[in-house]
This record gives structure tokens, C-alpha cells and sequence, in this order.
DNA sequence: GACGATCCAATACGTTTGTACTGCTATCTT
DNA sequence: AAGATAGCAGTACAAACGTATTGGATCGTC
């Protein structure tokens, strides 16, 4: 039968994926669990996305076509969509716990998995460029030279941000620890605080 | 038999470990496999590392006091050790590419391995302390008060450090982009240049 | 020189895995 | 009305898996 909503067989399935993954990894997803979770058949499965590798990396593409049309929701303003960027991943509540699980298992697949491999770089290199766009816009701090490098600005935040998360996710700094440390990177940014040699 | 040197066998199935985790991630690691790259039985393997659970957590310990061991061979200098700890995972040899694999695979795995979280967590955490000494072993800037919280920029350039392997592992970022913010920010420490608030 | 302990090799077993294959039903096309 | 097609469910199978078990070779100890 041609059910009332494929999609949402769709949906039911990636979301299984996703569950499998924050538990138990990407080893933990096989056709029979992510059946069970998501209430389908195997064949079902198979039939929307073929195998096991098509499955994992379409669950892959869904979580990055997810982060980016919660982004598109942001209101139009720089520093909160920058702020947004930085602090989203941190895992200090379930979801966002969730979310960083997921994408690091990605992470580490990426090493044996091409493909998975250019899609975390390019959506990276993404959000590099629209930070680059965000701290332009957000106004160049007032008369100073420091901080025309918009691009090494924009690396140095997110590497920060990369780095603090993978701490939270490991559990040895709290989310409030990791928010500090980008928070009054942010207000320096905010405030045109800039660097400037010692004496 | 009791061959002539059982830690050779150790290091040998260790040492083939992570070659598959760095080739194929952990799912990568099975008995057969290892057995056949570490040229031991299967049996063998059991019997010095019982289960594979206890296998893989064994490579992992291994590695961790593998990466202790080179560091504690580094002359006793504050701000060579430091850009030793910021520098040394940039993936941008195939032995640093080799490691850094390993290690993110360790990380993703950490979210549904309990024991393999608080490996990971110990020595970040130890890694953070050894940078807070360093850091103030070098000497605080000239006259500065932005420069008290050793803490703090220790968890800064701990976390640009990861941040910044990471994005060079997945590929959207050079090696050499990388080491040039890091060194960037360790001239800075060196230097003495300090933040203070933009007018 | 018996004897336990250590260090393995070989094999066997039951389970789980990905995937191929078959069949059925409801919708769409013509 | 007829056929093609999309959307599943069910089953079957070979391969690979972790691990238990058995047996043998070598060493240290008494």
C-alpha cells in the first residue's frame, strides 16, 4: 500500500537513527533496531534507502538540513545569530546533549567515510563564512587595527566553541564553564574590545 | 608456550588496534582482525585482553600514556611544552593524523562508554592543569591585571587547539591555517600581549 | 622431575548482521 | 479497466561476529 504519508515514515526512521547513534553509536544502528524504533519493517527501510550506508549518511544530511532551518528561524540580528552559532552545540540541556552526541559520531566517521567527510567540511567552512558575514556586519569595533581580520576572528571563536564543546560532551568542564569562556568572548566582540600588544 | 617476550604480543595487538580504529573506526576492531594484523591467534588476544570491550579500552589507555610519555621527554621549558601540548594533535603529519583519528574515535565513542569518558575527562583535565603551571611558570606579563586567570587562558587555548584539530581532521581547514592561529596566540602569551577593555 | 602457571593456537557454537528476494496493496497513469 | 509503480511486510541466507573451550608447549618452582 501507498501509506497516507511516506514522509513521515521518513522521518520516523532518521529520527530511530539518530536515537541508535546518541546511544550507542554508529555501531548500534542496524535495520532491525532502527525497524523496531521506528515502528516500520526492515523492508521498509530498505526500501526508502537502500543500505545501511545510504541510511547512515541520509540521517547525516537531515541533521545538518535540521541545524540550518532552525538557523534560518533566528531574527535578524548579528550578534544574537553569532551568539547562536557559538552556544547552540553546547550540551548542557538533553537536546543539545543530543545533538553534539550525534555529531561527533559523525565526526569520527568522517575518517573512514569520505563522503560524510565533505559533508562536515562544507557545512564547517559554511558557518565559518557566515560568521565572517555576521562579525562585518556586526560593525567594526571603534578606530583600531586589531580587528580587521574578520576571518581569524570568526576561526578563533568557533575552534573556541569546537574545543568547549567536546570538553561538556566528555564532561570534565560544565555547560556554565564552557558558556563563560565564549560569553566574554562575545562581549569583548560586542563591545569593541580589541587586542593590542603589551608593553 | 611462554614466548620470548609477551609484551611484544601486547604491543603488537595494541598497535594493530589502532591502525583499524584509525582506518575503519571502532567498528573496525574485531578479534579476526586484529588477530591477523597483530600476527596472533585469536586466542591469543583473549587471553591477554579477554573481551573486546576490554581490548578496545586497553588501546586507549595505552595511547593516552604513549602521548604522556612523549611529553614528558620534552626539555623542561615552559613555553616549549606549551606549544608541544597546543601543537602536537594538529593532524597535519600522517603520524599526528594518525593519533587525532584515534582520539576522535575514543571521543565519540565516550557518549555511550562510561569508562572510556572518564579516561578521556582525567586526561583533558590533567592537560588543562599542566598548561595552568606552564603558563604561569612562564611568567606573568609585565604589569598587567587582564593576566591573573592562568585558568582561563589555559582553557582558551586548550579548547582553539581542539577546536582547530578538529577542523583540520574533517579537511576544510590546512594544517598549516591551523598552527598559524595557535602560534599566533602563543607569540602573544610570549610577548606578554595582554587584553584590555577597547575605549 | 613432577607440577602448576603462563602463553598461546585451534576450533566450535550460537547469535547477529546486511541484504536479496518475494508478495501484496493502494494509488496513479493511460 | 488495465497496467505500472510506489510503499511497504515477511522471510531466507550467507557471512561475520564474540566468546567458550580444549589442548599443547614452555617456563619457574619445589
Amino acid at each position: 500500500m501507498v501509506t497516507p504519508d511516506p514522509d513521515a515514515s521518513r522521518r520516523s526512521i532518521i529520527g530511530a537513527v539518530w536515537e541508535l547513534i546518541a546511544h550507542d553509536g554508529i555501531e548500534g544502528v542496524t535495520f532491525r533496531r532502527v525497524a523496531e524504533r521506528a515502528q516500520v519493517s526492515v523492508g521498509g527501510i530498505q526500501h526508502h534507502y537502500g543500505t545501511r550506508e545510504a541510511l547512515v549518511r541520509a540521517a547525516c544530511v537531515a541533521m545538518i538540513e535540521d541545524a540550518h532551518g532552525e538557523y534560518e528561524e533566528l531574527p535578524d540580528e548579528p550578534l544574537a545569530r553569532l551568539g547562536h552559532i557559538l552556544l547552540h552545540a553546547i550540551p548542557d540541556s538533553p537536546r543539545a546533549r543530543f545533538g553534539a552526541s550525534i555529531w561527533h559520531a559523525y565526526l569520527a566517521k568522517s575518517v573512514d567515510d569520505a563522503e560524510v567527510g565533505r559533508l562536515l567540511a562544507d557545512t564547517k567552512r559554511g558557518t565559518e563564512d557566515e560568521c565572517v558575514r555576521l562579525i562585518e556586519r556586526a560593525g567594526p569595533p571603534p578606530s583600531t587595527s586589531g580587528s580587521l581580520d574578520a576571518r581569524g576572528t570568526a576561526r578563533r571563536l568557533l575552534a573556541l566553541a569546537d574545543g568547549l564543546t567536546v570538553r561538556v560532551l566528555v564532561g570534565d568542564l560544565s555547560g556554565s564553564e564552557a558558556r563563560e569562556v565564549l560569553e566574554s568572548e562575545l562581549d569583548r566582540l560586542g563591545a569593541g574590545t580589541v587586542l593590542v600588544p603589551g608593553p
